[in-house]
DNA sequence: TTGCATCTACGAAATCCTTCGTATATGTTT
DNA sequence: AAACATATACGAAGGATTTCGTAGATGCAA
């Protein structure tokens, strides 16, 4: 349930390209950091005892598969970080990140557009 | 520079109580869960060691002081979670907050506010 | 068919993190 | 002074994470 940071790098890559195998995350993986094909594997494996990858093993190669969607495994993870990080202030955690952070005006906009269209009767207290 | 989880614990109760004592900080942190007192000294000794807490030994029990502030800690957290969690994407990180967390009337205008107040200027593309 | 390339499987080292138990020193109380 | 309470110091177990090396299987090429 919570990835490691080596598992979410391989989430990701298997987010944005879809069902892969060792050999292409792998791939993606070496254009940001250093890391031997063995321990992408390993990785794979282990995700996959865990639940979190599918393994197709019809091929020599197998193709791994996300289990656990980009939504859900960020909520997750923003929950928790909201709970340690900023003992579940999550408006603190929003302010610090508005004030630190660089965002095009569209994503303002955007962000702008979802608070104006929050209902407010739904709202509670956090802090 | 980036505190572990007990770590933290540990931090957020010396932010809010100032300079304190092991047994102080035990007792609050006994409050929200199971948690011995030498592991509570062991972790402020390492956090000592690492230069993270300052200590005073003057009297037989020991004094320790945050020597890193709230603020600073919590933009390093966060520079580090929107890495790993969201690829960089801080619009994304906010957004999914802000869908998913509740905050009061308040909050979301004290959001808003600081929305209309950045500069557009100073904002560059994340994404 | 012999050998090269490529996969997976397995195991294990190196580091952290969390958590205490035990030992030891030092005040405090009777 | 003896006994007790309370502090720190030390070390170490247990688990999680990251990282490979090596071995063994399998397909392809010469």
């Amino acid at each position: 349930m919570k990835p490691t940071d080596a598992e979410l790098e391989i989430l990701h890559v298997l987010w944005a390209n879809g069902p892969s195998t060792v050999r292409q995350v792998h791939e993606k993986l070496s254009q940001s950091r250093d890391i031997g094909y063995t321990t992408a594997l390993k990785f794979m494996q282990i995700m996959n005892e865990k639940g979190i990858l599918s393994r197709e093993e019809d091929a020599r190669s197998h193709t791994y598969t996300a289990l656990v969607s980009e939504e859900d495994t960020q909520r997750n993870l923003v929950d928790r970080f909201v709970e340690t990080a900023f003992r579940g202030s999550a408006s603190k955690l929003v302010m610090q990140v508005l004030g630190q952070h660089k965002a095009s005006r569209e994503e303002l906009d955007e962000i702008k557009n979802l608070l104006n269209n929050l209902n407010p009767d739904s709202q509670d207290l956090t802090d």
